[in-house]
RNA sequence: GCGGCUGUAGCUCAGUUGGUUAGAGCGCCUGACUGUGACUCAGGAGGUCGCGGGUUCGAGCCCCGUCAGCCGCCCCA
């Protein structure tokens, strides 16, 4: 077999891998101005922490999960999602005495799925969760963050916020009974899909793809009209702190959550953009899960982000340090220029050092990597204790002294990484 | 897991109804140019045509399998 790479990853060359540290950088920066401070769990747990988390009959446990025995006979699973272990690291670090609190993550997650474009087996997330408060204000404001971190990576124009409410457990429990009381009448007209469905998972009815489940779910109850009056007051808050905030979302009546410890506020960020992998960032309220995993009860809200679909949108690069190149004449410069190298490196300079060939390939070499400034240091520059720095945009050179070139080079900031 | 499309140089691609030694552009290397990049010109390297099998006098081209990518479905906590 051809030397490749596993099915489904991939290999980030520096190119990428700039982009994706931008990303991260600004979603970083924008969390703590949020004030969510960073979380890093490991890449694997044990298996129970997902399977307590999704319930073993899901397809992301029963077949997705990259589940293994290790040398001592623990199951362990590299992680499919982050906030199961963000909330085992919750209830494991006892966090529960610091609530309000607020976390930011980043990281790959593993799911055997099969690959298509912005889909890998390997990809990459980042996401906040904001435990212990139950107010409309945490979901706006988590809200708001991802708002902003899209429009600082050039994406609102983009993306749209698609926003719905499931209500609290009881105007959820009574939401789905109504839908499966509905659906069981149109059971001879459903999908094959959209039966099994029905007795699995009958509230993913409502997103099918079916034209014909399409239209059976447009007759069908809505989730608003089994709103009890608090939770009519929670959705009403959101909607009215977004508008508050000059925040558009659209109203997405069949976005829905297929676990039992969603509620309230459900939201994705979509885009046309990426074909049928839509959802760059998807999240909502999760008042159950810390309990539900065996911690105290604990309300909490958060999003994930796909960070390789991010990174699919974006379409300025973000550019690498332009750098001074050192271009020295003889074996008596060809010495100084490594000392020199060191020294405008220690100033903070990002400095290319090419080490063979004439002048002539040395200022080729100083354009291929895109250098701001050349250093031409040759023996007469030497013997007067000076070199001359060429601008390698406008052609124009300078003679500097050598014990003054930081200060020459310090309008050259784009070689300052 | 299901259905479909596509794999030829580092990249983007051409390659006739099956017919000598598989091409182009870009990129890369060298020289024109021994102290000055970009532009230009000349030359060069780079391929098991994804991999394996089959049909044929003969396969990049046809058939089967397989691996990978892509599109849709499923799934997306």
């Amino acid at each position: 077999m051809a030397l490749q790479p596993v099915r489904g990853t991939r290999d980030l060359l520096p190119e990428e891998s700039l982009r994706y540290r931008h990303l991260t950088a600004t979603a970083r920066r924008i969390a703590s101005l949020y004030g969510f401070g960073e979380i890093a769990t490991p890449v694997f747990e044990f298996t129970d922490v997902f399977k307590r988390n999704l319930g073993d009959t899901t397809d992301v446990v029963t077949k997705e999960m990259y589940t293994f025995d290790d040398r001592g006979g623990e199951s362990l699973t590299l992680r499919p999602e982050g906030t199961a272990a963000i909330v085992r690291a919750f209830i494991s670090e006892g966090l529960a005495q610091q609530v309000p609190l607020r976390l930011y993550y980043e990281g790959p997650m593993f799911r055997y799925e099969r690959p298509q474009k912005g889909r890998y087996r390997q990809f990459h997330q980042i996401g906040v969760e904001f435990f212990g408060a139950s107010e409309p204000q945490a979901d706006i404001e988590v809200m708001a963050l991802a708002v902003q971190l899209l429009a600082e990576l050039g994406l609102s124009d983009k993306t749209v916020l698609e926003l719905n409410s499931m209500g609290d457990a009881d105007s959820r429990t009574a939401y789905r009974e109504g839908l499966v009381t509905y659906l069981r009448d149109h059971h001879a007209h459903l999908s094959d899909d959209s039966r099994i469905r029905l007795d699995k998972n009958p509230l993913r009815i409502l997103d099918s793809k079916d034209e014909n489940d399409r239209r059976i779910v447009a007759g069908a109850p809505s989730i608003a009209a089994s709103f009890n009056a608090l939770s009519a007051d929670y959705f009403a808050a959101v909607k009215e702190g977004l508008d508050a905030l000059g925040i558009a979302y659209k109203l997405s009546p069949t976005l829905v959550r297929g676990f039992d410890y969603y509620c309230h506020s459900v939201f994705e960020f979509t885009t046309t953009h990426l074909g049928a992998q839509g959802t760059v960032i998807g999240g909502g309220r999760y008042d159950g899960l810390v309990e539900m995993m065996g911690g105290p009860a604990t309300p909490a809200t958060g999003w994930a982000g796909g960070i390789e679909r991010l990174a699919m949108l974006m379409q300025a690069d973000p550019k690498p340090p332009r750098p001074i190149a050192l271009v020295p004449i003889g074996e008596t410069a060809e010495r100084a220029a490594l000392r020199m190298a060191q020294d405008l490196r220690r100033a903070g300079f990002a400095v290319d050092l090419g080490y063979k060939g004439n002048v002539g390939r040395r200022m080729k070499r100083a354009n291929k990597v895109n250098a701001c400034a050349a250093i031409i240091l040759g023996d007469d520059e030497l013997a007067a204790g000076a070199a001359k720095v060429k601008d390698l945009d406008s052609g124009t050179e300078t003679t500097a002294a050598l014990d003054a070139l930081p200060a020459a080079l310090a309008g050259y900031a784009a070689a300052k990484p």
